[in-house]
DNA sequence: CACGTTATTCATCACATGATGAAATGTGGC
DNA sequence: GCCACATTTCATCATGTGATGAATAACGTG
């Protein structure tokens, strides 16, 4: 029996380890949050010693923002959203959404900065950023009255929506189909958008 | 100049040590989460040595479990919402969930509970507590059709709103006067709650 | 084949954490 | 005033963390 006691030194062939390395990263940052994951558990979880997370990537943090790295443009999205004008507007941000939610790639990334906000290091960062190239540029582009106010109701809408589905998990949302949700939320949203303010 | 060095033993008069500590860990459970606090910040934040909280309170998890403590019964709430029948429900529990988020001393608590939603441990123990204790008997109190539905739909507009304006601080929602809120929010509430559903 | 480069582990540091037990100091009852 | 008790700190452990530098093994190029 071949004990296959991990030797040192360079391993054969050419897996690719700094990817699983970063899959690891991003699973865990993911389901734990920043501070909950350790570089040691990473490691552990892609077969490998923790000096060589270091390695590649340099400091716990170089990793995590490397984790996060998303497979999309946010500022691609808005134009998809604002064309065809502000009517069919509610649905399509919805729609669009939960797409990318739903999508088992991007969810990672995206759950890993939602985490982010509620800890101390993130800060406002990441809400900054969302409102600075998603909800300003989309609220513009449609050309609302009181642009700001508008796109927080629908954030706050959208937000707890994503919270309940895909952090926290809560039934019947969490497997509810997407185009029953849409139905559900568009007319909501769009009333934030287009309705009457008090 | 006295050195005021602190002395070891008991200290003269009768300061509520406990009470600071309580206070002390509250604040930063609620600002930082359970895993980002470490018992000895709560300690020099109470002025005093770690190896006194861990007297007064056993482990940290005690300590967390203890800082929880709400002021208002969860039980206590749920008629005042269903008092009135469903007419004016989406209102009441809109305005209940502010005047309780606003007022300062509950909201410590509250807020370490929702932080402890997105960290590891505490799993999906107190969503499943909330609902438990608060959607289903409004829910039920209320006579709804399909109470689990529409309950996690108003339940998924009020979180969204709570953690923009509580947790995450985003204007103009977190500086909106309770009314001007309870006004956008109420019939969104009550069409979760009463209207059609898709 | 030799040799520099890259991938990988081991050993180790410095540090922070949660926790415990002993010692010191005050308070209240008799 | 004495003595049991509650309150407080000190010293200390075991553990886990992020990080670094040296050593070893495979690869790629000449």
């Amino acid at each position: 029996m071949s004990t296959t006691a991990p030797r040192r030194g360079r391993r054969p062939g050419s897996p690719d380890t700094r990817a699983a390395i970063l899959a690891a990263a991003r699973q865990r940052f993911a389901q734990q949050g920043y501070a909950a994951t350790s570089v040691r558990g990473i490691a552990t979880a892609a077969g490998v010693d923790s000096a060589l997370v270091h390695h590649y990537f340099g400091t716990k943090e170089d990793l995590f923002v490397a984790s996060l790295e998303l497979r999309i443009d946010p500022r691609e999205i808005v134009p998809v959203v604002t064309a065809g004008g502000r009517e069919g507007a509610g649905e399509r941000l919805v729609r669009l959404l939960l797409s990318v939610w739903d999508d088992e790639e991007s969810r990672l990334p995206l759950m890993a900065l939602v985490r982010s906000v509620f800890e101390p290091e993130g800060k406002a960062l990441v809400p900054e950023a969302f409102g600075r190239l998603i909800l300003r540029p989309v609220g513009e582009a449609l050309g609302l009255d009181d642009p700001e106010r508008r796109m927080t109701l629908v954030a706050s809408q959208l937000v707890g929506m994503v919270v309940l589905r895909y952090v926290a998990r809560i039934e019947p949302l969490a497997s509810a189909p997407a185009e029953t949700l849409v139905a559900t939320y568009a007319p909501v949203v769009q009333g934030y958008l287009t309705g009457p303010l008090p």
